[in-house]
DNA sequence: TTGAAAGCGCTAACAA
DNA sequence: TTGTTAGCGCTTTCAA
């Protein structure tokens, strides 16, 4: 393969016998430039095959028109529709999206954001990682003058500084109990991680709301609280099942807790929704075609990553905002056949 | 937001009374640079929360350690997993992975591969969207000497100058059709998409090759050429049904069009895998979870990943290299609830 | 073992 | 309307 090196500015300019800055103008469409010249320097730089280096540009003008992304999983529902929302608002900003994937694990995650910020990307939109606990990084992060904001995912107690876009954790956990109750459910459990994010605390807190609100006691033995993957959903219904003092609806925080749960009821032999019914936070493929097909608390991912987008971006055009803003994006519920009204089997015996 | 000036070597330089290019050296572990000075250099780097510009490394290097990677889709099970094998095969190799995705569109596919070469990734990876017709951008990318390796999707027929990684679609396709045969099918359709892709021909050329092995005539109202989506496994089933001569078995070109036929079978009442039985080229979590659990051929996600990550690399180190490469990856037969001997019930009566 | 000089390709400010 | 000058922050010779 020949290595021919790249057309740059100075090549068009010398076929024109101009000098680089006004090929340089006319290709970004400056209005310092004549149309008759524009056309013509358009021209040379097609039928050479021009690209320009967006590394030099950026350089040169300590702007790079990229943003950053980081996330804890790609191979996830809720995430792979989130990224493509990003990528799909940037791009219609021109802004190109450089994302990374902590994979779950604290160091990873510090790592990329370094990356980042070497690249010099002129914002960072991240959903931490279930282990994050420093958060020197992003006080890092701040002092160098590059807008963060959290997205889904951020520490709990928030850090301030930092604005976010976020979902209705507590409202939407709240209205998914008082469906299960409405059904008639008074056994209640919860399955999911813990409160030092908030995803964690804030969907618990929407579940002790709840239970609080009609009168129901919270059992200790029925909360669960593991990480957010399937194996916890899993183990989490062995634990409950265990204890031989089975609820009769469970909470998964998240659609890979719910999975768990159906997989650990299978293998015991519990029925669901007969035996033990179920709803989880977040909506997937997966809840949709597995059976039962599972009703669950949906996070509106178009509008988050759109969203955090647009508000990085408003930061990033006045980075000297006061206030760190806090967008919350409202759920919805959706019902599928669990935790349904219409299949009152055992309710009735139940009472 | 105070707009601190990123430190840059001079700042270091300074402080330690050298010269940038010592500085330089010593944070690149260059042995010119003794021990002694390189801890200095390090320490008095850590202090002022250093961050190396790669930009301008890059553009001072002319070489940027980033690959592009182009895919169709990334809420897709089997493009997400590729994904993250590739960002990890890239991470543990130092080089940073560009993403983008085409949403099967054509047009976005070009403006990406236009980015990717602005910004001088050193190269790129990609697997084609359905839509691709136009090869023109390809041989400009050859010509700017930017390496580029087709990753399970590429134009058919192949374009010379380029090496591949593919899976073994139309063994993997044999294979399943042996089994279903195996299994007592005779009359046996296809759904899937056309033959301009990779994909579409060599999985189609494995369907036609285990008929004419098993000496069974291909019947053409069985054979739906369509996309790879859905949809087309929802119309193609439609398709078939209303011509009222159901097939026993169906072959889907991949999994989103297995779950399309399942939603149609489930609309017009057919059960599978009584009445049509089923296989797809491609796993998926949620074919895991679908009742029935659908048998499929597997796609090794993580060896392809990394397969094309250490292929393009040996290019870009070495990229006089004459002959192109392919290399091909085997698949597995996953079997599950469907396509299985073992629920022999409509065989027996069919004989 | 260290440093001076030159340049990567581009843009912004200021002249002409 | 066009061009000149001066970098952006870094690396790569090559000389000291």
């Amino acid at each position: 393969m020949k290595r021919v090196p790249h057309i740059t500015l100075e090549d068009i300019a010398r076929q024109l016998d101009v000098s680089r800055v006004t090929v340089s103008k006319a290709l970004r469409g400056h209005p310092d430039i004549s149309q008759e010249m524009t056309k013509r320097v358009r021209k040379v730089a097609d039928d050479l095959g021009y690209s320009p280096n967006i590394i030099a540009r950026s350089l040169s003008a300590r702007r790079s028109n990229m943003i950053g992304l980081v996330v804890p999983k790609i191979a996830h529902f809720f995430f792979g529709a989130v990224i493509e929302s990003v990528y799909n608002t940037a791009f219609e900003h021109n802004v190109e999206t450089i994302l990374t994937v902590s994979q779950e694990n604290a160091e990873r995650e510090k790592k990329h954001l370094q990356t980042l910020v070497s690249m010099r990307v002129d914002g960072i939109i991240i959903s931490i990682s279930q282990e994050t606990h420093d958060l020197d990084i992003f006080r890092w992060i701040r002092q160098m003058g590059i807008p963060l904001l959290f997205l889904d995912r951020r520490p709990d107690p928030p850090l301030p500084g930092f604005s976010s876009v976020l979902v209705d954790d507590r409202g939407g956990t709240l209205r998914a109990i008082d469906h299960a109750v409405a059904v008639g459910y008074r056994k209640l459990a919860y399955i999911g991680g813990g409160p030092h994010i908030n995803i964690g605390k804030e969907r618990f807190a929407g579940f002790e709301q709840a239970l609080e609100k009609h009168g129901i006691p919270l059992r200790k033995n029925w909360v669960i609280r593991g990480g957010f993957g399937r194996d916890d959903g899993y183990n989490g219904f062995m634990q409950l099942h265990r204890s031989g003092d089975l609820p009769e609806f469970i909470f998964a925080v998240t659609y890979p807790v719910a999975l768990g749960v159906y997989e650990a009821a299978k293998v015991l032999g519990v029925r669901i929704p007969e035996d033990v019914d179920i709803m989880s936070f977040g909506d997937s493929d997966v809840t949709r075609f597995i059976t039962p097909s599972l009703s669950c608390v949906n996070q509106p991912t178009l509008e988050l990553g759109s969203k955090a987008v647009e508000l990085l971006l408003s930061i990033i055009a006045n980075p000297d905002s006061v206030a760190d803003q806090h967008v919350i994006v409202p759920t919805d519920l959706i019902l599928r056949e669990t935790c349904v009204r219409e299949r009152p089997s055992r309710r009735q015996e139940a009472g």
